[in-house]
DNA sequence: CTGCTATATGGTATATTGTAACATTATGAA
DNA sequence: TTCATAATGTTACAATATACCATATAGCAG
């Protein structure tokens, strides 16, 4: 997962073919521990090993997918623990939902300042429509340019989540698309 | 409906709770007419009737709920015929879908130009989480920001549609929110 | 440790949103 | 008119998400 620290303001890159994603999963799931840990909030073992099932790419999956990820793993479970511990991660920052497609993904941010979560920053998702890889940016940029149209409408912003869909730079190379190059 | 003209770079306002809507509803009717004319669309009766049902206020209406206000009036549909409908008019940039809640509403802008349509710009909507009233702005002016972070990312955008939730100044006002006030 | 309380999970049914497949009807052009 | 295409009707179903109540577990008071 493409790590940014805190407080530099350079941008979180695409996620590459090449890169090595079991430092993504490694470090989300450490943040998560620590995190989870300093807010009082109890990852059970049931929200990790979800949370690890949806880290196991960049690319979003559906709740139901989900499901039978888990139920190819041994892990039989009705559609609402999953939604539930759904929930419970989302509000703790550490996956999204896409709301154009209902799916979810693992956060790609990790906060040094372990206060901090994705929780009520400004979100931008690039979404590749041919491989479904994902590319989470820093938001501030934006917002304050949202904030000149906000402030000229009187309209005061609660949350912004920004999904932009497109073709990642892998996939407008290989004219071969659809390709997993994750 | 707030009406901007093509070619000025002025900011539509959200809808205010005195403006006269009936000016809305026939300026969107009357633009759909021309537009589908010149587009060699055709806006059937269904379609009509969806679209006017849908541009009765600047809030976002269900698909079921469109069935069921349709069915009060005389009109038994099946799911699929409605969705049908929204298909067109959203093809036809007539109406918008929101990701975050699935559901409709009439576009704001009419194009002086009526080659133009409200389909491959960049979208721009400030919905209010209270009383659920949706502004629609020109979202051209963020374009350019964006770019810049994914160009940084060599990231081809597709589509990019903006969901801005959070209140608008009418809720902010009152302090007794939920009152409608389209 | 024991019992209490709050939180998390299980189990079942159901609500909500959206489509597939095929028949019928309306439209527009030859 | 006749034919081809597009639109709508009809029925069944898929995909996504939640309600409701029972059970289990974690953390704490005594
Ligand atoms: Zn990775
Ligand atoms: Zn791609
Ligand atoms: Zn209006
Ligand atoms: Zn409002």
């Amino acid at each position: 997962m493409p790590h940014n620290h805190a407080h530099d303001h350079s941008l979180s890159l695409f996620p590459t073919d090449d890169h090595d994603h079991s430092d993504c999963t490694s470090n989300l799931m450490s943040y998560a521990e620590q995190f989870c840990e300093k807010k009082g909030l109890r990852l059970t073992k049931l929200r990790r090993d979800i949370l690890k099932e949806i880290a196991a790419s960049h690319k979003a999956i559906g709740a139901y997918q989900l499901l039978d990820s888990l139920a190819a793993n041994g892990k039989k479970l009705a559609p609402i623990s999953v939604y539930r511990s759904l929930d419970f991660l989302q509000e703790a920052g550490l996956i999204h939902r896409l709301e154009s497609t209902n799916s979810y993904f693992a956060c790609q941010r990790n906060f040094e300042d372990d206060e901090r979560a994705c929780t009520n920053e400004p979100l931008l998702f690039l979404i590749c429509d041919d491989c479904g890889t994902i590319g989470e940016v820093d938001g501030t940029a934006i917002e304050s340019l949202i904030g000149d149209v906000t402030s000229k409408a009187q309209f005061a912003v609660e949350r912004s989540q920004l999904e932009i869909r497109g073709m990642c730079l892998s996939c407008q190379q290989s004219e071969t698309p659809g390709a997993s190059h994750e």
